[in-house]
DNA sequence: AACCAGGTCTCGA
DNA sequence: TCGAGACCTGGT
């Protein structure tokens, strides 16, 4: 039993994470290296397989004072709504490396969509886990066999999640570096990628590296600050209007709008059959096509 | 059968 | 600096 308040079916159910699925009631997830089931009864989360505390700890943010963030995101009145509404849901600490290959898929994509990018990856290249689940695959694990990649249906993505893995591997980029700087260092270095604009930068920021102003806007998000707050243009303009409305953490004020706007996703991912695509895609990056 | 999806990229004003 | 358009592909 955990000694925080924990939404499972906010926190898991509302795309901050794409692994988790929801069966018979129990919440399945890979966590760690290691298959990790979990279940809420009457607002107590059990935890049903063998996993360090602190590990379910660090992954859910035991440590944040959520008492303190709810308040103080709560000055926004739409935002205190939400929050009696949605009580008990958690920003995660996703692994930098598996937070960042994620979210370089899932531009232009659905959730399920992501979900089954993501599924297809783990079962491909990731080590194989006792109750049937796959690991995230390492960097090395996915360039090893890289041309499989592009057969993994990730479109136009693949070249992207390649020198994604490569700079990793090569250590050409530390992500967990980022986390010791600040906000605009830590966006700034990510958007030096290939395939990472301002709203993966920010998802990777405040998922995965512990900058919880980060705001990342993406459509439902737009919609939300434009017919509530009248908030709209460029990408920065809307950044910089949560960021004065919301303060120090407003990724959690970002979480709470997020889920306001669209339902829970709970179902098993699936993973696509194998059939070959992405054949000039790794090669040929989005843009206007010239005829 | 269209249409859209937790955007990014490149180009032109 | 900003707005257009194009874009792999699988859900719905």
């Amino acid at each position: 039993m955990l000694n925080f308040t924990l939404d499972l079916d906010l926190t898991l159910g509302c795309g901050q994470v794409f692994r988790w699925y929801k069966e018979e009631g129990v919440w399945n997830g890979v966590v760690g290296g290691r298959e990790v089931r979990l279940r809420q009864v009457d607002g107590e989360v059990e935890v049903l397989t063998a996993v360090a505390g602190a590990t379910i700890d660090s992954y859910f943010r035991a440590d944040d004072d959520l008492d303190e963030i709810y308040a103080e995101i709560s000055a926004d009145p739409f935002v205190a709504s939400l929050v009696s509404k949605y009580h008990g849901l958690r920003l995660i600490r996703q692994d930098p490396w598996e937070c960042a290959a994620s979210y370089i898929l899932a531009s232009y994509a659905s959730v399920r969509r992501i979900q089954g990018m993501v599924e297809s990856l783990c079962t491909r290249f990731g080590r194989r886990l006792e109750g049937g689940r796959h690991a995230f695959p390492s960097p090395e694990a996915i360039l090893r066999k890289g041309e499989e990649v592009e057969s993994c249906g990730l479109g136009y993505r693949c070249g992207w999640l390649l020198e994604l893995a490569t700079k990793v591997r090569d250590g050409e980029l530390d992500l967990a570096r980022l986390r010791e700087g600040d906000y605009d260092e830590c966006v700034g270095e990510l958007k030096r990628l290939r395939g990472v604009g301002d709203k993966v930068a920010d998802c990777i920021a405040l998922f995965s590296l512990d900058h919880l102003q980060a705001f990342p806007v993406d459509v439902r998000i737009g919609r939300v600050l434009r017919s509530r707050y009248g908030a709209m243009g460029t990408y920065a303009k809307m950044r910089n209007f949560a960021a004065q409305r919301f303060g120090r953490y407003a990724g959690y004020a970002q979480q709470f709008l997020y889920l306001s706007e669209g339902e829970c996703v709970t179902g098993r991912p699936r993973v696509p059959s194998t059939r070959g695509r992405c054949t000039r895609a790794a090669s040929t990056p989005p843009g206007p096509r010239r005829s």
